[in-house]
RNA sequence: UCCCGGGUAGCUCAGCUGGCAGAGCGGAUGGCUGUUAACCAUCUUGUCGGGGGUUCGAAUCCCUCCCCGGGAGCCA
């Protein structure tokens, strides 16, 4: 007999019916008459209820059905007379798969802190919360594509060993194959990498987006979802070295378009959680109270503010609020800035665009007010920026310019350069952090929490 | 990387004006009950993060290193 999911058990209209159940137990209550075992299976976050009345053969077997163990159990499905469930199963038999060692299984009935829970990283999927969260990071995954699909957007796979540095972003990771205690020697002292495998130093992307933006010039909108690593020293709850991130790219495009995309985007997927992770919602809305249905439900419809980032200094200049740092045009926003425009000022999610040209990457377009360019930030309450994206300088001469000001070497480029010597055309892009979502919308305080093996300086266990 | 706060039993934490290392939870055993992080009784548990120093005596004071958390910077 084929097992079944306790999340089609759940799903109904299977009482009387014998079923075979396979899972780890939660917890078990014991009795002369009658035993209850709270059973998990990952499929859901209910458990299912096992009564095992003490006539049963397996009623002998209750000893090695400790916390943690692995069964498979045969019974008969029975509507629950207790509250707290709707369904049990009428236990017939168990056989106990692999038993778990009371004495040494770390995992209790009781709740655990979520920093233990890290040094434990194999084992905490199987608690409430971190099935809940696997789950929800399930369905954005799925929704990611769905919403892209949908929209007749191309999923392309950029490389994730990359020759090119002038991505912009932080430090990168090197990849190389050389003997690590007999580096060939280069001039002054350097490392010689035209010896190493690829013939010169290479690395692990930061972004995806250079490469996204050739194949948006050629199929028209695509986007990417994959990992980007950084080798930044950061350690805070909203950064990783290791995360996922989704790239959209969009031929004949413009910077409102882009902010289109963006705020759709993030509607769609709060629309698919708050519909298809109701119960994974309602346990993080009791336990953590950062989220809930009702607030993803106002994210998904609620038109975004957009502000431009001179009048967002404006309004910064107006607070009464104090900062530490410093509001002047010219200045990059501060987390305090935009905390101040997420959760007081505006109360929801912003989108500020045009931001100074000096303090933005050499690809984003420039405006015509030769100081800011066609860059935008989506902030969220709390998190902070999600999105950052912008419309790509296909202007060749200024391009060109702008590289020469900020002194990023043209040799390395010319591929970027010839997309805007032949056929070049308008086209606009962003960069989502899909953890920093999926931390949003989980509402889990750290971000090492919502992916299974966090990678971050001093950490890459499990 | 910088600024704070921490590291004591398997877990959560108290003890920190230097003087016998504790509680709750968990686990084990027994009892009881269609139970719901069950309940009652008994029992069980230590490299006080590592190293060095001060002292008759250090979990407690000093130095140093490691790790964790919060905030900042960098960013998604």
């Amino acid at each position: 007999m084929d097992r079944i999911r306790i999340k089609q058990i759940i799903a109904g209209a299977r009482i009387g019916q014998l079923l075979v159940v396979c899972g780890w137990i939660r917890s078990k209550r014991e009795s002369k008459g009658v035993a209850f075992i709270a059973l998990s299976d990952g499929s859901t976050q209910d458990t299912l209820q096992l009564v095992v009345p003490s006539e049963s053969a397996a009623f002998n077997q209750l000893h090695a059905c400790s916390t943690g163990a692995a069964v498979r159990v045969t019974g008969t499905l029975r509507e629950s007379p207790g509250k707290g469930q709707k369904y049990e199963l009428e236990v017939s038999g168990i056989e106990v798969l692999g038993t778990a060692d009371p004495e040494t299984y770390p995992l209790q009935k009781k709740g655990h802190s979520l920093e233990f829970l890290r040094d434990i990283g194999h084992l905490r999927p199987r608690t409430n919360t971190f099935g809940a969260v696997f789950r929800v990071r399930n369905v954005l995954a799925g929704a990611v594509h769905n919403f892209f699909q949908e929209r007749d957007f191309m999923w392309v796979h950029t490389p994730v060993i990359t020759s090119s540095d002038c991505e912009g972003a932080g430090d990168l990771f090197t990849v190389t194959s050389l003997d690590l205690d007999r580096l060939p020697a280069g001039s002054n002292g350097s490392t010689d990498f035209s010896r190493d495998f690829f013939g010169k130093r290479a690395y692990l992307t930061v972004s995806g987006q250079l490469e996204a933006e050739f194949l948006a010039m050629s199929l028209g909108d695509v986007y990417t979802f994959g990992p980007a690593f950084r080798a930044e020293n950061s350690n805070t709850s909203r950064h990783l070295s290791e995360f996922w991130m989704i790239e959209p790219e969009m031929a004949f495009a413009d910077i409102i378009d882009d902010m289109k995309l963006a705020e759709d985007f993030i509607h769609y997927l709060c629309s698919k959680v708050a519909a298809e992770c109701e119960t994974e919602i309602a346990f993080f809305e009791k336990f953590y109270k950062n989220t809930s249905l009702k607030a993803l439900g106002t994210l998904s419809e609620k038109p975004f503010v957009r502000i431009s980032y001179t009048d967002a200094v404006k309004e910064l200049g107006r607070a009464k609020k104090k900062f530490e740092y410093p509001v002047e045009w010219g200045l990059d926003l501060q987390s305090e800035h935009e905390r101040y425009l997420t959760d007081t000022v505006f109360r929801g999610p912003v989108i500020v665009v045009d931001y100074p040209r000096d303090i933005k990457a050499f690809y984003m377009r420039q405006n015509p007010d030769n100081r800011t360019v066609a860059a935008m930030d989506v902030l969220l309450p709390k998190v902070g920026e999600i999105i950052g994206g912008s419309q790509r300088e296909e202007r060749l001469d200024v391009l060109e310019q702008r590289m020469e000001e900020m002194e990023i070497p043209h040799e390395h480029m010319q591929w970027y350069l010839d997309l805007r010597r032949y056929g070049s055309a308008p086209h606009a892009g962003f960069g989502l952090g899909f953890e920093r979502l999926v931390q949003y919308i989980t509402g889990m305080p750290n971000i090492r929490d919502v992916i299974p093996c966090p990678r971050a300086p001093q950490l890459i266990r499990f």
